[in-house]
DNA sequence: TTGATAACCGGAGACAGTCTCCGTATCGTT
DNA sequence: AACGATACGGAGACTGTCTCCGGTTATCAA
């Protein structure tokens, strides 16, 4: 890759980054190329389809999931406030951006997007915590990881989309931890 | 209302109700018009806001949904078995049109959206069955029926994005029934 | 250093969707 | 028939997506 070339590529993320963070992920792709001060014929180059960029910047974000499902299996207390936890933790952690839930759920059973190893790696996080509990035998036998992920994934979705605070969100975990133990 | 603009009127309706049965809510107003043989000045002077045409559409689905909840209420069997039947037809009603599930649900704590006192039905009927199960005492007592709606919203909205069938939503509604009888 | 060349840039503009404005046409009434 | 009120419709402004290609720049070999 050009100097140059990786130097637009940075600028762009960056802009993004910042855009996205102001106005969620459907912000204008022409807005950031502006703000980084290149064509939008080099913002496409780079990231042909929107999901491309939102993939790059979701590159550091995979850290803080594993970083995330490993202080939830740290825990200590009781499995029901153990997956309490990890579920307010993965939802905070998809809500970062406007948008961001609904995209990242989706992506997770969608083997043609951009940002679908990245999604995997989260399903990979959430099936750890799952499979601990599973083990202690505190878990129904019949889950599937994803399905968990897709209701959980379903209550961000509906809160990011209506503005709900997170204090609106806990008694909707509640309801499917309790729905998940035995 | 002149002959000629309840004509109109009419007409835009069923070519929406088409067109959106076809591609789904976020079909292209101006395709609406188009095939409704009507201007889009038209269109927009009869309904503002897509919602607007959402909102006729919905008109004859207000008895569908009271209809449904009788239904529900008349079921002969356990609670577990209500209540889960119950919002399979909730989906079922909810994602009858791609879209559906999330803008439905957006719209039951939105105030301005025009579609509002349709989802106060839907919400009505959902109360209606809650409340039934409450009074039998076959319910956590500290659940709003206005989450409920927004739990099995939820899970219609990813299932409408992910496209997924009717079988993969089942068994994560019985993880909220379970979650929501005592 | 210089020149060739492959890689890259950027912006004009095609395209699609939303929505408005206003000159024109139609309705309903007197 | 004539008039005022009402409604029509399409041109076009605006926004966002995405492409194409003439011009520029980095890189490297000589």
């Amino acid at each position: 890759m050009r100097a140059d070339a990786k130097r637009n590529y940075d600028r762009i993320v960056e802009a993004a980054r910042e855009l996205f963070r102001e106005q969620g992920y459907d912000a204008s792709l022409d807005e950031v190329a502006k703000r980084a001060g290149v064509g939008p014929g080099t913002l496409y180059r780079h990231f042909p389809k929107r999901e491309n960029l939102i993939d790059a910047i979701l590159q550091s974000w995979m850290d803080k999931v594993t970083d995330a499902a490993d202080k939830a299996l740290a825990f200590e207390g009781d499995d029901r406030a153990l997956l309490l936890n990890w579920f307010e933790e993965y939802v905070r952690l998809i809500s970062q951006h406007k948008g961001g839930p609904a995209k990242i759920t989706r992506a997770m059973g969608d083997p043609e997007s951009p940002i679908m190893t990245k999604c995997q790696v989260l399903a990979g996080a959430n099936a750890r915590v799952i499979d601990r509990l599973r083990e202690d035998g505190a878990l129904r036998d019949d889950v599937e990881t994803l399905q968990v992920c897709r209701l959980v994934g379903g209550i961000a979705t509906v809160a990011d989309q209506s503005d709900l605070d997170p204090t609106a969100v806990r008694p909707m975990l509640e309801v499917v931890v309790d729905g998940l133990l035995t």
